[in-house]
Formats: C-alpha cells, sequence, structure tokens
DNA sequence: TCTCGAAGTGGAACGTGTTCCTATCATGGC
DNA sequence: GCCATGATAGGAACACGTTCCACTTCGAGA
C-alpha cells in the first residue's frame, strides 16, 4: 500500500529508479498515448519487476498524473526562471497558454496520456492531483501578477480566484482537444477570449 | 461497430431495452460508483446478453456518458418548464449551478461516476460527450439570456462564451469535488466567485 | 405461411491492470 | 564477516472490459 514517496526517496538508488521508470512512461505515452502505457511494457522498458513498479507508483494513474507533475514542475521552473512578457496581465497569461497549449499539441499521444490519466484520476490520486492543480495555478498566478510592485506580496484572493478560473478553462479545453471535439485553432480562440472575459 | 443511434431506436422494443439498460446503469452506479457498473452486472441486470448490451453501447464510457447525456436532458426538459429564478444573469446562473450541483451532490456515487466517464472519455466517444456539452451550454445559456426581450434573438457570441466558461469551471470543480480534492462549500464558493468574474 | 437476414442468447476466450507468492539480493547493525 | 530485514526479480493468478462464436429467436417481405 505505502509507497516511495514523491519527494522523498529513501537513497539515491530508489531515485534514479524513479526516473527511469518516469522516463519510460514518457517515451511510450509519447509513441502511443494511453493505451502504450502499459504496466509490463513501463516495467520492461525502465528495467525493473512488475512488483516494483507497483511498489513505486501504485497505479497506471498514479504514474501516469505523477510523470504529468514532473512535467509541470519542469515547465514551472523553465517559466520562473525568465519572466513572462507582456505588458498587460491579459497579456502574460495569453502568452502562456499559448506556449503551453503548443507544447502540448506538439505531442498529441503524450498530451492524451497524461489529460485522460488526470482528468479519470480518482480520491486515491488527489494528492498527485493537488500537486499538478497547485502547479497550474502558480504557473497562471504568476503571470497574471508578474508586474506587481511588491512581488513578495502575497497574491490577493481575486487574483487567485482568476488564476484559478483560467486554469479550469484551460484544463476543459484540453479535454475538449483531446477529445477531439475542438481544433488547436478554436481551443486557443476560446482560451483567448475566457482570458478577456476574466481579465479586466 | 454499429450500434443503435441514440435517437433513432428501430423499434419501440428496442427503445425500451435501451431505457431498462440505462435504468441499470443508473442503479449501479447510484449504488457503487464507477467500479460498480460492470458490463456483465448492467447486462445481468437489464436482463440482457453481454454481446446485446455491447450492441446497444459499445463500451462502457459509451454507456455511462449516454446515462449522463439522459440526465441531463430531464434538467434541460425540468428547467425548461419554469423560468429560471433571479432578477439577473448572475443570480440566475448562481441559482442554476446551485440546483444542479446539489442535485449531483446528493448521490455522490452516480455522480463519481457519470464524472469519471465523461472526463475519461476519447475520441470515440465524442458524439455522446459533444451532446452533453450542447445540452450544458444551453442550460446555462438560458439561465444567463432568460430576460433579454426578444427571447427568440440567436444568444450573442458574447452570451455563448461567457456559457461556456461557466460550464468549463463547472466541470472542473465538479472534477475536484468527485476526486476529494474540495467540499460542497468551497466548490459552490469557487462556482460563485467565477460567476461574478465573468458576468459584470 | 415460409424464408431469410438481423438481432439476441449464452458463454468461452483474450488482453491488460492489479495482486500475490517465493526466491534472491542488498544493506545497515553487530 | 554475518545476520536480519526490507527491496527486487520473476512470474503465476485474478478481475473485468471487450471480442467472438455457435446457436436460437424474431420479424418483415415473398
Amino acid at each position: 500500500m505505502a509507497h516511495v514517496a514523491n519527494d522523498d526517496p529513501a537513497s539515491p538508488v530508489q531515485r534514479e529508479r524513479r526516473t527511469r521508470i518516469l522516463d519510460a512512461t514518457i517515451t511510450l505515452a509519447s509513441r502511443g498515448g494511453f493505451e502504450a502505457v502499459q504496466m509490463r511494457a513501463v516495467a520492461e522498458q525502465s528495467d525493473v519487476a512488475l512488483g516494483t513498479l507497483y511498489r513505486y507508483f501504485p497505479s497506471k494513474i498514479h504514474l501516469l498524473v505523477s510523470a504529468l507533475a514532473r512535467e509541470f514542475e519542469r515547465a514551472d521552473a523553465a517559466m520562473a526562471a525568465n519572466p513572462v512578457p507582456g505588458d498587460t496581465a491579459a497579456d502574460r497569461v495569453v502568452h502562456v497558454l499559448r506556449a503551453m497549449t503548443r507544447g502540448l499539441q506538439d505531442d498529441p499521444h503524450l498530451t492524451e496520456a497524461l489529460t485522460r490519466a488526470f482528468m479519470f484520476a480518482d480520491r486515491s490520486a488527489r494528492h498527485e492531483i493537488n500537486h499538478v492543480g497547485t502547479l497550474l495555478a502558480r504557473i497562471l498566478t504568476r503571470a497574471v501578477r508578474s508586474d506587481v510592485v511588491d512581488p513578495e506580496r502575497d497574491a490577493t484572493d481575486e487574483e487567485l480566484a482568476i488564476a484559478r478560473v483560467i486554469g479550469d478553462v484551460w484544463l476543459a479545453s484540453l479535454m475538449a482537444w483531446v477529445t477531439g471535439r475542438s481544433d488547436a485553432e478554436q481551443t486557443q480562440a476560446h482560451l483567448e477570449r475566457a482570458v478577456r472575459l476574466v481579465l479586466r
């Protein structure tokens, strides 16, 4: 039941194993989407026994959401490194959304796999899901307020609410895109429309 | 491959069978959530062979999303019957959201089953998903504009965009609630906050 | 009424996520 | 160095979604 905690792998060996497993997950997802991420295949490709894989990640959903979290951590770090361009909050948010959306649409299979896992997750994966949600909110909140005079001041309730609403719309758009209900152009248009509605 | 179309069951017998299957689905979902809706159980309870069940609904996801669609159709019809109370668009939308949310929270297992199926759906279920999305948009659009002077006039782009954004936030909130990341109170607060942000 | 194709039945079979078991391996404390 | 204990390997076993097949029943048209 208990598995290796995300942020506290006991040993460097385990940390490295975890990395290998997530790498294999991304590779397989990128190649064939959700259905191609088969637990036996992940175990084989990361050179780990099936039982070990399940010790590290208690389900396929946990595995994929953890992979998503790692991607978001990278994106967050990359965006934190250099300031978001744009004069208004709306400009910056649109810029960030455009970057994220483009990144995803460049790898449709990976996006499909990670998105569907995220959406399908149940209570047992709420910590991982929450982590992803937090990262998304952080990225958007930074875009919304990256020109405030005192960046150390906590974000206001309103800034947080705006970031959350935009995040919600982004997730719904992602879902629509993954299910083939809207193409890249429609997705982007809807996102920008929503940003303009919320940020004014 | 081809299954009985939703809106054109060939015979009354088939229509009645379809109803029985969806009833069984709702019953099982209400009792034990997504995992309790097992195809063999649905077939048995609706007194139909497994192969027949698959002829009517090509997958568990199609089945559950179709059940969700039927629920939304009922809700839509009920709400179309008598006008939404409230003086402002925001009031009416909040009222509708509150009603829908309460209805769902009264049956957590059913909500979990239908929501997760909706979120997990892939391209093969895009028609069913789209139908649900259309119904949701229709319900919200009506709430937004139910006091316009000429209700026959088509909704404006802005009215539609507002309804879509609110629908997106509602879906995301539903997901957060299902995964246990937010309780009923937080969900409602976030929804109302979003409505106020978008409608002004 | 007879016939024929579509629809339904009952159940075996298969794939993949998940669990479980036993033997082996690695590591920290003596 | 040696042991105790937890981690891993390897793989069988199980559950449930899905597919398939052989047979039967139903119903519309000749």
